[in-house]
DNA sequence: TTTCCATACGGGAAAAACCCCGTGTCGGTT
DNA sequence: AACCGACACGGGGTTTTTCCCGTATGGAAA
């Protein structure tokens, strides 16, 4: 028997394109598709048989992947999640993982490596792409770093008035301190974050998502 | 005989299934796949027939969309192209149109959509979405707006240098110019963007995708 | 109790950023 | 020929940033 396949994806050309493709696989049939995590939980509830393994974009509108991944691991568990993506991020890949899914793939890995993926999930019930893209060692170490760098309120408060045109001295008047102070925070946060300038802490701040534009 | 369709995506799974479906439509054959502009260049050399039309996706690692189209617009002009994106953001679509496409098309419009386009291209030499996505009236007003702000190579490049850590100093050395010359760009690139520290100029040309991040 | 650490603050000084004043060239317009 | 705009540049000055040298307090840990 076929094993039974669901996908989730806001791209109505990738979605039904993928399912031609799946169901060229010949060993997988594709008997659900959803354009996002609110639509999928809709035709779930319409359908006598669920899926085996649901593939899902995770990069979507209304209700998007790591959303539907925790609703999935709730009220399906039965069913196995993959989670399907363009960027190797490596914080949203691990907020798939912790919302429940057992398999990470990228789009722009080869057709093959998405048959083999499939067939491991259902061998084995996970799958772990060890041949290339994703890092787990390297995942890991960065959840860790972003676990060292913890930057007080006042820290963040300062961060967010150094991304702006105010001058240190009126930054100080803003939070009501000395202006001797506010240059200490400068100080811990350049080295924290290894910058040397202000400038350069504004992008960082940026790149790490601590401020937003 | 069939329309001769290329393909050029950096999501391998996207770019295959996709080569399928418009294989299924059957009067359309696809007959050369790549997986950004440099290697669509490399793969059209070793060919001796041209596909009639070319999708193009307009995010791409190495050489993008628009860069991809510039090049055959001006190479291979009788090859019409068309664009693929998941952002309906409007200075793209001016960028690809500009850069010589003859169609936009969204990834999440629908598969009957596609082969419609393709009809359309192949009967009109062109396509336009109005059936929804896509407002010209809105583009062209907006495209209006855009070009009130136009810098020049220099600028933008003093831009770049801008948004890092390097002195003004070190910004004169990279351009080969005297420090007072590139500071007449950060004076025209201050009333430009309508700031009044380096700071805000790095902010305002992110949020102005003038440079990235 | 002492030690450590986070927080708040002061003075001084070099470097960088900011903002004026101005000159001159070059290519294209009128 | 005179004019204009874009570009490259010089001098000089103020403000801001950056980076040292420190001190003091209050709480938590050894």
């Amino acid at each position: 028997m076929k094993t039974k396949i669901g996908l989730v994806d806001d791209h109505q050309l990738f979605l039904k394109s993928l399912g031609l493709m799946l169901d060229s696989f010949n060993s997988y049939d594709v008997i659900l598709e959803a354009t996002n995590g609110k639509d999928l939980q809709e035709k779930i509830k319409g359908k006598k048989e669920l899926p085996d393994i649901i593939l899902v974009d995770v990069n979507m509108p209304v209700m998007d992947g790591v959303e539907t991944t925790q609703w999935l691991s709730e009220n399906h568990p039965e069913v196995k999640v993959v989670a399907l993506s363009m960027n190797a991020d490596d914080h949203t890949i691990i907020s798939m993982f912790k919302a429940g899914c057992c398999g990470y793939l990228l789009k722009d890995t080869h057709p093959n490596e998405l048959e083999r993926a499939l067939d491991e999930i259902n061998k084995r019930g996970f799958y772990n792409a060890d041949a290339g893209n994703i890092n787990f060692r390297k995942i890991l170490f960065h959840a860790d770093e972003k676990n060292t760098l913890q930057l007080s309120e006042k820290e963040k408060h300062f961060l967010n008035l150094a991304c702006s045109e105010l001058t240190y001295k009126q930054i100080a008047t803003e939070m009501n301190l000395a202006e001797r102070t506010v240059d200490g925070y400068r100080e811990t946060l350049f080295k924290k974050l290894n910058v040397q300038s202000r400038v350069g802490l504004c992008l960082e701040a940026l790149r790490q998502e601590l401020v937003k534009l």
